[in-house]
DNA sequence: GAAAAACCTGCAACAAAGTTGCAATAATTC
DNA sequence: GAATTATTGCAACTTTGTTGCAGGTTTTTC
């Protein structure tokens, strides 16, 4: 599926910065990106701040997911490969830095501890050495 | 366990600030808290800059944790209730936007994806409605 | 397919979070 | 208590993200 479909599906203005920010995504080779990154490769065709807003718009309309991975920048990536309740765990060097998505790894979804908590999503997160540095 | 026997077992100098850092996050009643909370706790004894290092100093010293939420600043927490593998989850209610500390709920640590990947750490974020806001 | 409605975008200015260098100060060791 | 080693404050800076608003696009309506 390509850029104007998703976001045609997705019921949202189908715009040039948006195609950009989708093809960049999808060009990320699966991987989560940060938005400097995508507005660099961007060049000076979009500003900074279309960047971000585009990011908002897209998890928004659950296109996109936000990824918390050590680094100070929320990164981001497409979440075609994501259930609702859970997206895969991702993979972060301690070596390295680099951060690997687990695509095929499945992780029993947690119980509600029993005390009234309702849980609606799970994200993990993993730590350790990837096969180049290990 | 308090703040000047903490820092003498982890071989770390025992300076004002460091107490005084263990301290806000031994009255967080458990709760991870960010720098800036800190900072405004003690005021104008000490410099935002050395909050920053002091919280360094103890992650590196595996005395504090690193906690990542959905918010812009990183939280920290004692580690003293955590394995050197996994940490608690965290539950962050949608809607009232409070974290929790699961301590009480074990999760499996994830097989490493037999591609050569050493896993260390696990971390696991849980999203959702809690108690009060169900 | 033009006008109206709804929505995006760039720019400039701002705010929050975190980092760095360096001189001064404090904690530990001997 | 002098020497050594590590920490701190200050000022300046970087990165990341946000906001308001005027002007521009996309979509819808007729
Ligand atoms: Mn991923
Ligand atoms: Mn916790
Ligand atoms: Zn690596
Ligand atoms: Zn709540």
């Amino acid at each position: 599926m390509e850029a104007r479909a998703m976001l045609k599906a997705a019921g949202l203005y189908c715009t040039a910065a948006r195609l950009a920010v989708v093809d960049s995504l999808l060009q990320a080779s699966g991987r989560p990106i940060k938005p400097s990154t995508i507005s660099a490769q961007l060049g000076t065709r979009f500003d900074r701040v279309t960047v971000y807003r585009t990011l908002d718009s897209l998890v928004h309309a659950d296109l996109v997911h936000k990824v918390f991975i050590e680094e100070r920048a929320c990164h981001y990536e497409l979440a075609h490969r994501c259930s609702k309740t859970q997206c895969h765990p991702h993979f972060t060097c301690t070596c390295c830095g680099h951060t690997h998505c687990l695509t095929q790894l499945k992780i029993p979804m947690a119980q509600s501890p029993h005390l009234g908590f309702i849980v609606q999503r799970q994200q993990v997160r993993l730590e350790g050495l990837c096969p180049d540095c290990a």
